[in-house]
DNA sequence: TAGATTGTTAATCGATTAACAATC
DNA sequence: TAGATTGTTAATCGATTAACAATC
């Protein structure tokens, strides 16, 4: 491989330091960004039960936090409660919305047609959040044309001319792994700045560009190594004694193993590690 | 609303806390957790190119983090490596599927089948990792009775036989918000231990129960949050002067409004706030 | 042996939390 | 005033990172 030290900002997983740097310039920790959506939707709902204020214990509560986190992040936007009565629903709403900015219009362009790209083009929770499909994309002729959610399918030739004329600075990408550096590559240098990333690949991106991923596959496994634990902790199926042994002999072991020329248990790990096409979108997303 | 103190473990957003608790059991820290996945992934890539070693440089780079962050996490699982030379990929493999839970099977059902449901029927990596589909489950007649994926859609009230006789402990739900928590109690009172949630809500669980989110509006929105302050952090929009004044003239401003019963800029909060349908995802997900 | 690379240490940094003074 | 609730402080905890001794 011989790749050489990766620039933080490079990779897909955003630079936590860069972000941090960047929010702490105003003051606001990345942790606390990331909950500002989930204050923002449980205030939403009590606005629209005409809930006049809300105390933090009660909003808390709404957003699944506890009740010191909410009030320390609050602290970062600013004074906006009132002791003794606490938070003006509509008021925060506001304040929160303008913070995110979520109070100017964003366009947004979906590469990838499929299944997943047809759910985006239709959620709901994008529109009513200032977020405004701006074109679906696909390179395949056979969807070209076709409509999702009422908008026409357009082909990745007009990429570069929809990003300009229609200022979008935001691409969702959910194409099969096998094509998104690709379409990253056009996305950011048509000027997209920052991306949401469905396929199941690390993304390099330039400095400046901003990746969040979504893995759907990852969630999964990690739901899935705290189930593991429930389970009574009893050894698993693929459980050996020397994987089970203290470090100096597991790893005797693993050297025993390699100078063997040997796989350790090849036919168990082969099932998941190679058990169909890895990470292949394709039934999902035409290419 | 007059919330009680929630319980640290019955929110959504799994309490970092005990999800870390438990984890340090055996010393694995969860963030740790979080990125097995990632050097799994990695490390699939390289078995198919029939790589033999990679060093952790080599590694990192391909997962997207740093090497000494790479070696840190690998070392709470023991000592697979060898200094000098790196680490044996197959052999990795095999220890991470299996620190992961990944060597066994895990049967999951599916709760919604929308276009979203769809396309996680349809989702490659699943399969690869040992997540097998043992249902697709939606409350619509006019959907129950189709296929999606090769597998027909069953009704509801199937649900509690189906956990029952193929032992699923796993449960997706992209339903609609609003039936989110009403399918949720079900699938644990079925026996669903773990929980992967993409209706925009919080849900809310007994102790011992999982849940992780997957919310494609709240990573939109951090992506705003960034671009927002890329555009040269000049005012947006909707700020006025004193929104941008020191805290304590905020402060008496917002006090000042809701002394005057006055909504603060109720029309520039109201598009974002209340465009939509808040969060529906029932043009995505049937009911 | 000499070069390469791991595994670990220790310092640093950010996030969380409880507690409480400030103040409505 | 008395009760309620915010905003802040300070302690604690987990995560990250660089550096390097161990060792292949």
């Amino acid at each position: 491989m011989a790749i050489g030290r990766p620039s933080p900002s490079s990779s897909q997983t955003p630079d936590p330091g860069a972000a941090r740097r960047s929010s702490r310039a105003r003051g606001i920790p990345e942790a606390t960004v990331a909950r500002l959506p989930l204050y923002l939707r449980a205030l939403t709902a009590l606005s629209e039960r005409s809930v006049p204020t809300v105390s933090s214990e009660e909003l808390a509560a709404a957003a699944g936090v506890n009740s010191a986190k909410l009030r320390k992040d609050f602290s970062y936007l600013g004074s906006y409660g009132t002791r003794g009565v606490g938070y003006d629903v509509e008021y925060l709403v506001y304040q929160i919305s303008r913070e995110l900015g979520l109070t100017q219009d964003w366009p947004v362009v979906i590469v990838g047609i499929g299944n997943l790209g047809h759910a985006l083009a239709n959620y709901g929770g994008f529109a009513s959040r200032g977020f405004r499909v701006a074109a679906l994309l696909d390179a395949d002729p056979n969807v070209v044309g076709s409509t999702a959610a009422g908008l026409p399918v357009r082909h990745m030739d007009e990429l570069e001319e929809i990003v300009a004329t229609q200022h979008v600075s935001i691409g969702v990408i959910t194409t099969p792994p096998g094509a998104a550096q690709q379409v990253c590559d056009r996305l950011v240098e048509a000027g997209v700045t920052s991306i949401l990333n469905f396929a199941p690949t690390v993304l390099t991106v330039p400095d400046g560009v901003d990746v969040r991923k979504v893995d759907l596959s990852i969630e999964l496994q990690i739901l899935a190594f705290h189930e593991q634990r429930k389970a009574g902790d009893e050894p698993s199926a693929g459980d050996s004694v020397l994987d089970r042994a203290p470090g100096p002999v597991r790893a005797a072991a693993a050297k025993l193993r390699r100078a063997a020329g040997g796989k350790a248990e090849p036919a168990k790990a082969a099932p998941t590690a190679k058990g169909g096409p890895d990470d292949d979108l394709s039934a999902v997303m035409p290419a």
